[in-house]
DNA sequence: AGCGTGACGAGTA
DNA sequence: ATACTCGCCACGC
């Protein structure tokens, strides 16, 4: 066998920083969005691509929707699934047809 | 090791 | 609203 070192992305483990993004992510309340952006700088770490790709990957596993666009406009492909959650959370809307726009003046959140 | 690509952000035309 | 550019960071080929 190769002496490969330990791979904590093999298998189980999740890097450190996706599990953190995760983590903020399931923070969010319903009827709030941050965008990628934000978590990011939330973090203090990485950028707002970073935070896009561990919800690429993994954001099976949480609220997705509730990460949007510094614009409003939620992840392409999936406009549709999140406008039904908006719906139903009552997320403030500006826009509730595509371009489906969420009113960040309002349903942006931090940490608070 | 270089290059393209992407669920990004902001700026400009 | 759309298209394009630049900066940013990590991944796949």
């Amino acid at each position: 066998m190769s002496e490969e070192a330990a791979d904590p992305e093999s298998g189980r483990a999740i890097g450190e920083y996706a599990d953190r993004v995760l983590d903020v992510v399931e923070r969010i309340p319903a009827g709030r969005v941050m965008s990628y952006g934000d978590i990011a700088e939330y973090l203090a770490e990485g950028g707002p691509r970073q935070v896009g790709r561990v919800l690429a990957i993994y954001g099976g596993s949480v609220a997705w929707w509730r990460v949007i666009h510094a614009d409003g406009t939620p992840a392409p492909g999936h406009d549709r699934a999140a406008l039904e959650h908006y719906n139903a959370e009552g997320t403030p809307l500006r826009s509730a047809r595509s371009p489906v726009r969420v009113d960040m003046r309002k349903a942006r959140w931090g940490g608070d």
